[in-house]
DNA sequence: CGCATTTTTGACCGATTGGACAAACGTTAG
DNA sequence: CTAACGTTTGTCCAATCGGTCAAAAATGCG
């Protein structure tokens, strides 16, 4: 039944503690190293803990992995989720975008993992992409082509326009040494956000051509 | 002197050879695997020889992966050096997107291979990124500032401008395969490139508030 | 308290890893 | 032919890996 705990019947108070503990270590190194390049003993060290102690609260490191990643792709999706028909077309798109650069900022450990294992070919999650993702992108594609039908943003491909947002925004939380190298000390501190949010928003409403 | 081949002063025939069948059996696998996932021997079979075999014409497994991505850097620089203040700017940034979109599209392993360096810390690469990434980016943002004080294209950040060339082009390589699944079989094929290269040419130049 | 259950750990194991090394093989110039 | 040099490989090694296991420690409970 269940998979990934020794106790089959219920869970103890203890043990959904300490897997929080573990989950949030091995977010950690997973992140930090992708899943070949982490090893148990890495994590059990940043959890305090024991290896063989953390076998014992879950069954092996691939269990870790997927607990972690299909856990992560939920809060992942929200923001798109959230994408609906209610406010005026520009708005949402606005705060969506947002939203996903304020989850870069706030979660770069979440988008790395994510990153690492797109990058290797979704070798672990590529039915939750296929089964999950794809049905809600599709979905929203289709809501926002009922805005271009209207009339209420430019006539452009959806999903491209989904796949644009996603790349523009996790890029501050994967690419983030790149990025602050590049900005050098003084425009690559905390700011970078801001200063990436007003950029953001002017190139997807107004694009670059000068407006004269 | 060299720290790379076994011969001291000069480089045979099949030492020039042999090295760059092994670049390029190691640029498949650790453009898919990572440094830490990839193995020797992963290396030494994509490339038809014996492990030792390998070790003879490079030292370390770390010696192949900083020939090859001190050499990948180059050629993914290039585009970004080709930019200058010769033609109008609109067309400038127009036709530098499109060749990073090609480059995405014609060399993934080398895209993926960085995406998977940078997402990991830079640890190997980080003086190049300081060293000549970043006085390049420099030099190219005072470009496009100086195009936007002409009125020549929008006001806006041109660091972050580049990052998001780099970040919705890139994407095509380092996140083919979700790409792909979500497109679907029919819009994922071969024609994603140039539906993307649309999208993307008007996303910069236009934005998308609409036109009326 | 005493007993059962849960939690923790030291010791250990087989498999895999990056790499060393010497011997064998191939090639070429004298 | 043969000596010298470049190339290739079988074998081996220490380190590290994920994971097991039995026993000890802690905890909960009557």
């Amino acid at each position: 039944m269940d998979a990934e705990t020794p106790v089959r019947r219920r869970r103890t108070r203890i043990q959904t503690e300490k897997r929080e503990l573990i989950l949030d270590a091995a977010l950690d190194v997973f992140s930090q190293h992708g899943f070949r390049g982490a090893t148990i003993d890495q994590i059990a060290e940043a959890a305090g803990m024991s290896k063989p102690n953390l076998l014992y609260y879950f069954r092996s490191k691939e269990a870790m992995f997927t607990t972690l990643i299909e856990r992560l792709l939920q809060t992942w999706l929200a923001p798109l989720r959230e994408l609906d028909d209610i406010g005026d077309p520009i708005g949402e798109l606005r705060s969506y975008i947002r939203r996903k650069l304020e989850m870069a900022r706030d979660y770069p450990r979440e988008s790395r993992l994510f990153a690492n294992e797109i990058l290797q070919g979704a070798p672990r999650i590529q039915h939750l992409i296929e089964g999950e993702l794809k049905p809600l992108v599709d979905e929203k594609a289709a809501l926002i082509k009922g805005w271009m039908k209207a009339g209420k943003i430019a006539r452009t491909d959806p999903w491209h326009l989904i796949f644009s947002i996603w790349a523009t925004t996790q890029h501050y939380a994967d690419f983030d040494i790149q990025v602050r190298t590049v900005l050098g000390p003084d425009r690559g501190g905390d700011g970078r956000f801001e200063d990436a949010a007003r950029y953001l928003e002017q190139l997807f409403l107004e694009g670059l051509r000068p407006k004269g």
